[in-house]
DNA sequence: AAAGACACCTGTCCGC
DNA sequence: TGCGGACAGGTGTCTT
């Protein structure tokens, strides 16, 4: 479900909520998520939040020893409850404060994950290694130019590794991939230094547009106060196989490339 | 090292 | 109305 400007909307929900609160009790209800909630999530127990952040698509609590790393996968999403409300089917932790306050943790499919670190997050194995934030200044056409020599790889492929860069999901890379005009299954390596930056541009404006928004809602995301995201109605490719493209009238294409459904213009895009 | 397949899981939708 | 199959916003891990 979320990319990363659903993530993004959702700590922005969330983090009024829970900064500076002190933590009463972690519930685990099913810890068979990715990977299976630690024991250890217990010791957040009794201390107090002091910062939520994110990196990539990963939301960071910062607690005054250790931390939270949470994802929400493919269908996780977070609210907060203001007073104690009976969990439903999916609902598999809830953070309670000291003042009521609760962070309630649902997942359907369980692709998310809600992990407990001790060190630092920057050299958490799942974070280490990650690429540049593309709302960055180190998100730049040399980098994407320099990592991708002789590499080939399909560029859509390329801008959705997060060891490339972090944070481009299906529905964004299909659509920077559109509005750069480059097919998605062009070889990474075979994209010149100018077209990355007409690329760098398109990523770096439809997130920024799609976090304005709340987000894109296409099936069921809600943020955390149960709302919608309207980045829907912004769509210009994703979704629209068979439609016409908004610029030139030919049908938009949908193709799986990478295990994962792709759309683009096979005329506009080459 | 790079590329691709596969894994995890539930819910929903579509065609018959 | 029921049933089988395809598909869904992610990403770590394993195999070529």
């Amino acid at each position: 479900m979320p990319e990363l400007p659903e993530v993004e909307t959702t700590l922005r929900g969330i983090e009024p909520h829970l900064l500076h609160q002190r933590i009463a009790q972690v519930t685990v209800r099913d810890p068979r998520l990715r990977w299976p909630v630690p024991a250890e999530v217990q010791q957040a127990e009794g201390q107090r939040v002091i910062s939520l952040s994110r990196r990539g698509k990963y939301l960071l609590l910062e607690l005054q020893r250790g931390g939270l790393i949470l994802h929400l996968g493919m269908s996780g999403s977070l609210c907060i409850l203001k007073q104690p409300r009976e969990p439903g089917k999916h609902d598999h932790v809830d953070i309670e404060m000291v003042n009521g306050t609760s962070l309630r943790f649902n997942d359907p499919r369980r692709f998310g994950a809600f992990l407990w670190t001790e060190g630092q997050f920057s050299e958490h194995p799942l974070l280490r290694d990650l690429g540049p934030e593309p709302l960055s200044d180190e998100f730049t056409a040399e980098h994407l130019y320099h990592y991708s020599r002789g590499r080939r790889v399909a560029i859509k492929n390329f801008i959705m590794n997060g060891h490339i860069v972090v944070g481009v999901g299906n529905i964004y890379a299909s659509e920077a991939l559109y509005m750069a005009g480059i097919h998605p299954q062009r070889a990474a390596g075979r994209v010149s230094q100018q077209r990355y930056q007409g690329l760098v541009d398109a990523i770096v404006d439809v997130l920024s547009r799609s976090i304005k928004l709340g987000g894109t809602t296409l099936r069921d995301f809600v943020n955390s106060d149960g709302g919608a995201g309207y980045f829907a109605q912004e769509l210009l490719v994703y979704d629209r196989g068979g439609d016409d493209c908004f610029q030139c009238g030919t049908a938009v294409r949908q193709k799986v490339i990478g295990q994962r459904s792709s759309y683009y213009c096979a005329s506009c895009q080459r």
